[in-house]
DNA sequence: TTCTGTGAAACTCTTCACAGCA
DNA sequence: TGCTGTGAAGAGTTTCACAGAA
């Protein structure tokens, strides 16, 4: 079980640090476009938005690609780590759901750059199928097998209602697709080896809520209420625990 | 460190705990919809995606509201939920940014019936100025520091162009706003205190593609049923997120 | 000297497994 | 008996701090 592939280093990059990869390569592009061709962990985790330590934790994952005393390459970084996100070749994505949040998506910019094509946006209300919608016709949900076949989709966006989300997720997944990003305040119940991504925008609104709560009823609190943070604070000082999410 | 043993009113609630809150909460107000009145958390757990020790620790940091034997009450539970996350109480919201990604925020129904209540759309562009979307007119972005002060704005969504993200996060915190959710794909900077969270759609949809590669790299006569199904609410997932609208 | 790469420590989160209550 | 609540073990992640390359 142990694995070992064509190359000698181990390939177990950390789901953290995966997840991170995306933010940095926007960062150095971002640098690369200003024309800077150098950069040092300080310098990039501060445009990314993390300490160094980690970054270079996190990019030692890959290979040892910086120079000591010098730093980083930025465009062979973004070569490896697009390489490694496999965004160095085309990924065909259908997506599901042409509504609101659909049309968003397929009018979205970042995708191409990226190598996600949109090959197809799918719908199953006839007033949508044959709107002209970011140079793609909307087609009907009928050829969501075919479309996936025929095109060679490999990632699905569910952009749906709650209720029709987990049927469309059990065709996609039957036609054999593996890799599923939803939209839909739905949990979807998947085959093992099925990747589901969710994104939900109250959720994201729910946990902003709890937070804002806090301070609130932190900044009239009673002493017991210390933060779980530093234990350097001590009581009378500021109360409201710090906390933001990105530097 | 001091460290209060007893459980009871420790109000260290994880993170990673408060992010799956929400979870729950939607999936406890399907099951009241069906008339369910109590729920055990193998049941509970299902629903909701995760495994039931996780929620029975997770709903262990919120007091004791379940009972032995039996399970939990539906409705006792959402209240304590809704409590604990802010939801009884209501949260005025502004989206600054109203392209295809705010207009699609502001007709989505999931705001409203969690407690948020959009009270304001604001554009920079003249050309949207005026329209009336999901009952509201769009406002100019002049008008921003007023509508927050007056309608007692807490919590701001950025939609707009990752060139006037930064340019709208320095107003709004400076406006007095703690807590911000940016679809701009852009690292804000922050004064201490602020919560940003961070929706990003090319970046989930990049993990995705890392992961689809990994299978058909590895998978070639790999270890059976692949399993990992990277979705719930990761950890390190808690924070990064995905974006989308650009140009 | 400057800055990367990395062991080790610290911390957080998940899972196990079971005591104990209804 | 059935199920919650929770210590304890385990896994994953972050941070520290410094050896060592350029």
């Amino acid at each position: 079980m142990t694995r070992q592939t064509s190359q000698a280093r181990d390939r177990g990059i950390p789901e953290a640090t995966v997840a991170r990869l995306p933010v940095y390569l926007r960062a150095l592009n971002g640098l690369a476009e200003r024309g800077i061709a150098t950069v040092s962990s300080e310098d990039l985790a501060a445009s990314a938005g993390v300490n160094s330590a980690k970054l270079r934790k996190d990019l030692s994952h890959l290979g040892s690609y910086g120079t000591r005393g010098v730093g980083y390459d930025v465009d062979y970084l973004i070569y490896q780590i697009s390489r490694e996100l496999g965004l160095t070749q085309d990924w065909a994505v259908a997506i599901v759901g042409v509504g609101n949040l659909g049309r968003a998506l397929a009018n979205y910019g970042g995708f191409a750059s990226r190598g996600f094509r949109i090959a197809s946006l799918l719908d199953a209300d006839p007033e949508v199928v044959g709107d002209r919608i970011a140079g793609l016709t909307v087609e009907h949900i009928d050829k969501l097998e075919s479309v996936i076949r025929e095109r060679d989709v490999s990632i699905v966006v569910i952009a749906t209602p709650a209720t029709s989300a987990q049927e469309v997720c059990e065709r996609v997944t039957r036609a054999g697709i593996t890799s599923i990003l939803n939209f839909a305040p739905v949990v979807l119940t998947v085959p093992d080896g099925v990747d589901v991504r969710k994104v939900d925008l109250s959720i994201e609104l729910q946990i902003l809520a709890f937070h804002e709560q806090r301070k609130a009823v932190g900044a009239a609190g009673g002493p017991g209420g210390s933060a779980q943070v530093g234990p350097g604070i001590g009581p009378g000082a500021g109360n409201e625990w710090a906390e933001a999410v990105e530097a």
